[in-house]
DNA sequence: CTGAAAGCGCTAACAA
DNA sequence: TTGTTAGCGCTTTCAG
């Protein structure tokens, strides 16, 4: 910066003020500024910068992976929505527990951001103590958090609304797969499940434990099981509703493998509207992570900026019911003959 | 970090070594400081550390997008690598071309990173050039830059085995699909082609331009456009190598969508083994994404250590066919009748 | 509108 | 093995 405002003839406080785009400084100083940072090719050292102002110019994203839908699209829209406004995105990837509670040991963020968005984990009590006293505004993203800033969707909802779908169609035995990351990570399927016991509920229909398998959906083996598990119950499911599209797309693949026709003899529905699950006439409930994305960025500028705004706004996005080829009544009861037409579907 | 050395009884200098985890500390000495530190919640400024050693602790990723098989794997397997040695991973997501143009233009990495990891881009020579003068090791992955180090999949081998995969079955008239991103990206789209059109003069078929469509992979209305074109040719393509499984799955959908079988009428392979493809019983080529984000981050710290290592190693990953459902003989010459057994597919 | 000077939190010499 | 000192490159008072 000395090299800048010695080219420039001017003093270093110049420069800065100039840099930064503060008014109090005259055209044809800027212009001059302007031109020896150019032919220097100069750009300001956040770090030492950071140093005075206590500002770090960095977000900072906690995210269990970044090889899923979800949070690829989420970080996507993310991204540049803080480059306009400047800032910087480091992301933090923890993929198993060890690096869990190595970052809530050290928090390494600590000092090295100016707010941390927090995506899709289900937090223990302790780690949310943890992260308030991180110094800086901890955004919830895809969670709720209580009086916390959280930027989520209603997933009980949109679990009712998948549901209801079946129920609609006329199925009685509708199964709930919720999925379990490898590593013990847990995105909403607390409250899908819950959505999914209400609207059983709200038809008079009794809960059974049985209809609930966990699958793992990066684990083939576990899928294959977890079907076996419902098909040899002694009242087989004739609906089932994964917790996501890709789990869902996963065990429509185990049926049809396995002669079971999706959806004459069982219906199937995701969640997300994964971008694979029109390719795959998959019927889902539609959610954007990338809405969720920018409105957790817009967010975390906010709290950045006034640092007395409201820290308990939840932001509580909709989802809503995409039926496709995936879902349709159930077989007739007993005579076990299916619809007449096939579709060709991938 | 003088509350610390206050609280330790030491000075400041003794708590930096302690942190830093030098050995010309005593035990006792640093049993205190540790213990100190933690009662304070004290984590070590990344930035006024920078700012003495001149190394900002940061490895930054350039990315077109992080909504994809492809980043989403490879920034997953980097992100807990740099962890592990003690970096963080600042990423840019550039999704379009305004993006592209100002970010080379300010490289706002510039001083804020020890090491750039440049994802997929198809760089002009001017933006490569831009990257020399940035002031700390580039790395290319997924691409070529001559004399800097790369980190890539032999595309155009992969190419060659999916087309002559297509040749060995018996096809004559094979279409390529390369696939343009939104932004005029282009990830191995030349090199894949290069590989199709190799294997097909091996075997001595004519090249035709007119088997080449390229298809934006995440416009609907593009792929329809790009099908039909294929479709609509005097002697149409008996199957499609497609320069993405993403693009190869959604072909699929319109091609069984308008009625024609696969693999029964037209073969279809992708490139990449997305998650996806198994569940779509895809034929594909696989790569490995996480092993190129493993050996970019390993490359990349190596280089940020010896700032005199080899800086032109090229790190060249093996590709493998994988034969699944969507392949297969094309169909007999006129008459027209397909495969006997009909299996089922997602 | 501009410059001088102080200091942000840390590390790296050097001295003890 | 430890403490002292002098900056790293910037922003921010405060004078002018």
């Amino acid at each position: 910066m000395a090299d800048v405002a010695e080219r420039a003839g001017v003093s270093p406080s110049t420069v800065s003020r100039t840099l930064r785009g503060l008014p109090t400084v005259s055209p044809d100083v800027r212009a001059r500024v302007e031109e020896a940072a150019r032919e220097l090719n100069f750009a300001v050292s956040r770090q030492a910068a950071s140093l005075v102002t206590g500002k770090t110019g960095v977000v900072a994203a906690l995210v269990p992976t970044l090889n899923s839908w979800f949070m690829g699209s989420a970080l996507s829209s993310l991204g540049p929505l803080l480059r306009a406004a400047g800032m910087e995105l480091t992301v933090y990837v923890i993929p198993d527990m060890s690096e869990r509670t190595a970052f809530f040991e050290r928090l390494p963020a600590r000092r090295n951001a100016d707010a941390l968005a927090v995506f899709g984990f289900d937090l223990t009590d302790e780690e949310t103590v943890r992260l308030d006293d991180l110094g800086m505004p901890v955004i919830y993203v895809s969670q709720h958090a209580d009086g916390r800033p959280s930027v989520y969707v209603d997933d009980a909802d949109g679990a009712r609304k998948a549901t209801r779908h079946l129920l609609n169609l006329g199925h009685r035995r509708i199964a709930f797969a919720p999925t379990l990351g490898a590593t013990g990570f847990c995105f909403s399927s607390r409250e899908r499940l819950l959505g999914y016991q209400q609207a059983l509920t709200e038809a008079g229909i009794p809960l059974d434990d049985d209809l609930v398998v966990t699958m793992s959906s990066d684990d083939k083996r576990d899928i294959t099981q977890g079907v076996g598990k419902l098909l040899s119950l002694r009242e087989p499911p004739t609906a089932i509703f994964a917790e996501t599209d890709e789990l869902a797309i996963s065990i429509i693949y185990f049926l049809r493998k396995a002669q079971i026709q999706v959806p004459e003899r069982i219906s199937v529905i995701g969640f997300d509207d994964h971008q694979m699950a029109e390719w795959t006439d998959l019927s889902t409930v539609a959610q954007s992570p990338s809405d969720m994305g920018r409105l957790a960025g817009e967010l975390a500028l906010q709290l950045i900026q006034d640092s007395d705004a409201d820290h308990t706004r939840h932001v509580v996005l909709p989802t809503h019911l995409i039926p496709r080829a995936t879902t349709a009544p159930p077989p007739a009861p007993q005579g076990g003959h299916e619809g007449a037409v096939e579709e060709r579907r991938i």
